[in-house]
DNA sequence: CGCAATATTGAAATAAGTCAAACCGTGTGG
DNA sequence: CCACACGGTTTGACTTATTTCAATATTGCG
């Protein structure tokens, strides 16, 4: 389903997160975006594993996720995607080995190849930005192999608790160390390797040792660096901008 | 340590199995291989996790892997290097979140990033087939995730054991369906989240059920088709070309 | 209101981890 | 040429984190 209006304002903030953006290249940006808007409802695959792509897919409004399939029914969530997240870096026609999934109603935007390629070339700083978008795509995706290989339930789901945290805060869509958090404990099953009934004795855990509050779908990291102590997060790999948001100097 | 001579064919062989070049291209990509080689010995650390890098660097012989840390000393492998293989996708002057570690003794070549522009800009085909190797790497990544979320440890073992032997054949360095394996258990522990007890005990039973022979770094997957249907190995994420190998139309 | 999807709890089963020792090939040095 | 040290492999006995199965709350929603 197509829209009309932009909701190219998420992949600004975004890559404002990485570089310094001039009013002219995010006016560029913007007329880049001249192109297909969707809206996509809850719970629904919106590409899928084995649909050929090119150009850009970028989320704008909502939440997914990346998820991988054996032909037996397992699932792995293989990264969540917040407004702003590119769902596939950019190839010439290529079959998509996962499926992408929207967790709330979402949008995202689609540029094709020349529009991007005139900007990269208009703008370094496009280029610049979105080669670190995808640099830290890939740091989130290393580390989620950490976690599944290295870590145990409590730390995998703590982890995941923190690095969500400094992402939204990124974008501006996290309250001090709380945020919105549109998953069931089956999805986040799905993304630790666990069981659900393990994840959910993992969350109580976490709460009764004082550590969040999950109710609503609403978190609440209640102590951040208790937390990320215990379960060893280290932000670097997110490149965050100091103070987790993107205004500096 | 560097040297003067080429090891470029490695690259050469690779985006050969993604794209069509012409001598003319070929000969460019020799050219900007002009930089410096470096040669490293066995089990040494080479690029570290910290490393400020920008450019490309492309392993050219030998076998490594990609290393990720816990500060209490956990270790977790995402990814083995084989020729041809990029160690990091492109990035401006941005910190390392891996190590890279050669397993034997290895070369490797660094692509500044005005010579890969210019490459680029020339020939489409190149930044086509750099194109799918970074989408093929990721993709890699993704059932990595796949492995170590959803499969234990017979799948994972044995998924990686195909997954080398087709990446090796596209280069032309397996046999048939055996290949040298330069991985030790412990490594190989280390990189499906694994303990090597229960690695050696894993191997021990595929070795029974007559499916690989593993004697001194000697892989020999015996009878692949039962194998890969056990541990549902799918091979078109990797998109190799028909037969596995690049000589095609 | 009442279904359907989630969340929670308990008890029993199991894959994988831990610890610790023995084994093996191989290269080195006396 | 033997001894011995080293890195890797193998084996056994025991522990544990996580899964499985199954039942019971709870919540959101049409």
């Amino acid at each position: 389903m197509k829209r009309g209006d932009s909701d190219c304002e998420a992949l600004l903030t975004r890559l404002d997160c990485f570089v310094r953006l001039s009013s002219e290249q995010r006016a560029a940006i913007m007329n880049a975006c001249f192109g297909p808007h969707y809206i996509v409802r809850a719970k629904a695959d919106f590409l899928r594993q084995g649909d050929r792509m090119s150009g850009l897919h970028v989320l704008t409004k909502g939440w997914a996720y990346r998820l991988l399939m054996l032909p037996d029914g397992r699932r792995q969530i293989a990264g969540f995607l917040v407004p702003g997240d590119i769902c596939m870096t950019e190839v010439p026609d290529m079959r998509l080995d996962f499926s992408l999934s929207s967790l709330t109603d979402s949008h995202y935007l689609h540029l094709g190849n020349q529009a991007l390629d005139r900007l990269r070339v208009a703008y370094p700083a496009v280029r610049e930005g979105l080669a670190i978008h995808n640099h830290v795509a890939g740091a989130i995706l290393r580390n989620w192999v950490l976690n599944l290989g290295q870590r145990n339930a409590f730390e995998r789901i703590g982890h995941l608790f923190c690095e969500m945290l400094i992402r939204l805060r990124c974008i501006g869509m996290a309250q001090n160390d709380g945020y919105h958090f549109p998953v069931t404990q089956i999805e986040l099953a799905e993304a630790t390797g666990l069981t659900p009934v393990h994840v959910n004795r993992t969350i109580q855990d976490m709460r009764a040792r004082g550590l969040v509050s999950l109710q609503n779908r609403e978190l609440k990291i209640l102590d951040f660096a208790r937390l990320a102590n215990l379960v060893m997060f280290d932000a670097t790999y997110l490149h965050p901008v100091a103070g987790g948001c993107a205004q500096d100097g």
